[in-house]
DNA sequence: ATATCTGTTATACAACAAATATAACAGTTG
DNA sequence: CAACTGTTATATTTGTTGTATAACAGATAT
């Protein structure tokens, strides 16, 4: 899987890689039980700190979108992804609402709010187009 | 309007202060040229440094939320609200896009997806519920 | 077994963002 | 003139982000 950051983003770079495995995972680009790169390869492969690969590693594990082996390697987690928590529904609402309000102000209407967000939908679920 | 902080939320005060804001708008809680408290009786009402207050309103000032009359005080942009720009698509989708892959991660389906969606736009627009 | 690969942990550092604390300035309004 | 606006400036504290090294411990391949 192709990873593009943005240096120059005010997103942090481990929540971009975050972000991208996370889409990654949604489009199918990456199935549960395959492998990512170790810490390290990741880190040398884009030019960013071991550091910066292993915070969102442990994050995405934490939300239980991988497993971490010791000394095996990270794995798309095999289990299946995490469901919809309480906890989850929360943080949905708490992204959803601001990006929802804003539109509402800018004049967006319900349906092409709607269609925007169906058109993402199946941006994600139609991947990969990793060719190009 | 009444603001709600949560000091221990990762979303930095000023942030949450302007999504607020912008949902007040959105919900018709505050209208276009209705004034807003002045930003040191607003940061003394939430207990929160005159800055912090400064700082949201003039990155709303920016967006084109607000006027800030010098000497006068802060209004909702009595003009209208900024529109569906370029700018703003990218923003929207760079916002939309990570929460609409987790949430098919998680297996969320498009139509569950869009009914959330609809929802909050339809809880947003039906307030205000100032009095509970 | 030895070298090499994993993730993990620790420490230090630089740069920046967030928030506070004071203080002062410059216009407007009562 | 006093009191209120937003604005600007400076300084400090705290936490985050990202880098830089280094070492540890277990797994694996030669």
């Amino acid at each position: 899987m192709i990873i593009r950051l943005d240096m120059q983003s005010d997103v942090p770079i481990y929540t971009q890689l975050m972000n991208q495995i996370i889409e990654g995972i949604a489009s199918k680009q990456l199935a549960p039980g395959e492998y990512l790169p170790s810490v390290r390869s990741l880190a040398s492969d884009i030019g960013v700190n071991l550091h910066t690969v292993n915070k969102a590693y442990t994050l995405l594990k934490q939300e239980g979108f991988i497993q971490i082996h010791r000394q095996k390697g990270v794995v798309v987690n095999p289990d299946g992804m995490p469901g919809i928590t309480p906890d989850y529904q929360h943080k949905q609402e708490a992204q959803l609402r601001p990006v929802i309000a804003e539109a509402i102000c800018r004049g967006m209407d319900k349906a092409e709010l709607l269609r925007i967000v169906e058109s993402f939908y199946d941006d994600i679920t139609q991947e990969p187009k990793e060719n190009a």
